[in-house]
RNA sequence: GGGCCUGUGGGGUAGCCUGGUCCAUCCUUUGGGAUUUGGGAUCCUGAGACCCCAGUUCAAAUCUGGGCAGGCCCA
């Protein structure tokens, strides 16, 4: 993959996964096959929640500007990239209206109506939404949107600073079983305080590496405190007759996830799609020879029922044009397995199988296919996590530095290797080197601060 | 915020400088048909484009101005 942006752009193309050919910058569109990517991605998020608890939920898309400028260091991280609605119709309206970029504010307001004593908490809810950033920088498709089509905001409110503290563990939990479950590998960092959420008391993120070495923020998770409470006044009476303030957190999951699976996983053919996540999981070929095309066709619907019936996502591809084409066709829309069954394999009572992520061909008998197909698909799964901790694996390097060493002599080793390889860079923590002097100087972003191998480190890389 | 560049079928392009030879080239895509099918076949026959508006001119894809859209560089 000699060039990741142009790889990327030409696979979502290829693989029908998004047009963006929609005439506004950073707005495009999820075609069927890549909408089916999205669903089956935020179905595992989605029960992952319900499971610990949440609910989920739905706000407006539009929030009156004297909500969204209520929590003051909020709205100063997004001033410059919110979209106004100002006009209804040809009247200006005497309140405008934001897009959300994000929906705290909106959610916060009615959680003071829902929230009168300690029995009221916790609330844990959450929706998948589309928002709103105007970015000014380059949009990337489901990297940099303007529009957000898949925003996964989870928000909660709980009585104690610990309640919150656990809420911010399990959410971490949840998150890093999500990206397991793709076969994502991540790097979680606590951000440093100049980059933290606005308005957040401290933010967790979640972040992994793409093919070109860049460092991709695919997750984050933000311990609220007290800060939107007190401004959006969510007081309760505590179970001793007292008056406190409620205590949140919210985390969020976007496209970039898909993106992600996209980026991660891929190779110079095309997509390589997890099997939980794949909207094909299994495509049959069938190789039609003249005379005998009426048994190969009967034994390809056999084997799809079959498949079918283990409740598995299955396809046979009868169009009319010649294997080789299908093949590539497939390959390129990432699904895992491949049965081809041609006359020959009919009279060995054989199966021939591909695997995308291998690329290896080998030899079923008929009968071994039900028993077998399973545990295929999750040495699969099992495969592409490895090779994708490899990949990730390759892109951190640990820099020694210690204060006596020469501060230049580390910024020059920071930026060679930046621009040379990108990737991640862990140095052990540093009080003197972590702050915004620092990382003005090292031509990349500091990420926040990371355990590695039972150390602490500062994470640095160049993001998206 | 400042500067630069680009816009031709669904995608990628040639033509633009030097206006006419262009009802626009090639690859890909795509409808119909034939033939074929164990790794992107082939043949026949169709389809599909000069971003929009105004101007210059006998004549505009080509020149000028504006709009819209996209990209790049610098702060």
């Amino acid at each position: 993959m000699e060039n990741f942006s142009e790889w990327y752009g030409n696979i979502l193309e290829r693989a029908e996964i998004y047009d963006l050919r929609y005439p506004i910058k950073g707005c495009g569109v999820y075609l069927p096959y890549g909408f089916k990517i999205r669903k089956y991605a935020f179905e595992i998020i989605r029960n992952l929640l319900d499971e610990a608890g949440h609910d989920e939920t739905l706000f407006p898309l539009l929030i009156p500007e004297n909500l969204l400028a209520k929590e003051g260091e909020h709205i100063k991280g997004f001033e410059d990239e919110v979209y106004w609605v100002t006009h209804g119709g040809q009247r200006p309206l005497d309140v405008k209206l934001a897009l959300r970029p994000t929906s705290e504010t909106s959610i916060y307001y009615m959680m003071k109506l829902w929230i009168k004593v300690h029995s009221d908490l916790p609330i844990k809810i959450y929706q998948v939404v589309n928002t709103f950033r105007y970015e000014t920088k380059h949009t990337r498709p489901l990297i940099r949107l303007r529009e957000i089509m898949t925003f996964k905001e989870a928000h909660t409110a709980h009585a104690t600073r610990e309640d919150a503290e656990n809420q911010v563990k399990e959410a971490m939990d949840i998150y890093k079983r999500f990206f397991e479950k793709l076969g994502i590998p991540t790097i979680v960092s606590k951000r440093p305080e100049w980059d933290k959420f606005p308005g957040a008391e401290y933010t967790m993120a979640f972040d992994t590496i793409f093919p070109d070495g860049k460092i991709m923020q695919i997750g984050t998770v933000h311990n609220l405190g007290q800060n939107f409470a007190k401004t959006f006044d969510l007081e309760f009476e505590t179970p001793d007759g007292e008056k406190d303030y409620a205590y949140q957190t919210c985390y969020g999951i976007s496209d970039r996830a898909i993106a992600s699976i996209i980026a991660i996983h891929g190779d110079e053919k095309g997509l390589i799609l997890p099997p939980n996540v794949a909207p094909i999981q299994i495509v049959i070929i069938p190789l039609l020879f003249k005379g005998k095309e009426n048994m190969v066709l009967d034994k390809a619907k056999e084997l799809y029922n079959l498949l079918k019936n283990l409740g598995l996502r299955v396809k046979v591809d009868d169009r009319d044009i010649r294997p080789g084409r299908k093949f590539n066709d497939w390959e390129i829309k990432g699904v895992p397995l491949r049965i081809e069954i041609g006359p020959r394999d009919l009279e060995n009572g054989k199966i021939t199988i591909y695997r995308r992520d291998t690329g290896e061909k080998f030899q079923l008998k008929e009968q071994e296919l039900k028993g077998e197909i399973n545990n295929i698909l999750n040495d699969i799964i099992n495969n592409m996590k490895e090779n994708a901790k490899n990949k990730i694996g390759s892109f951190i390097s640990v820099i020694d530095y210690k204060e006596e060493d020469s501060l230049k002599d580390l910024i020059n080793t920071i930026r060679e290797k930046l621009e040379n390889k990108g990737g991640m860079i862990l140095i052990p923590f540093n009080n003197e080197i972590y702050n915004k002097d620092f990382e003005e100087n090292i031509g990349g972003s500091i990420l926040g601060t990371t355990e590695y191998n039972g150390e602490e480190y500062i994470a640095i890389g160049r993001t998206y």
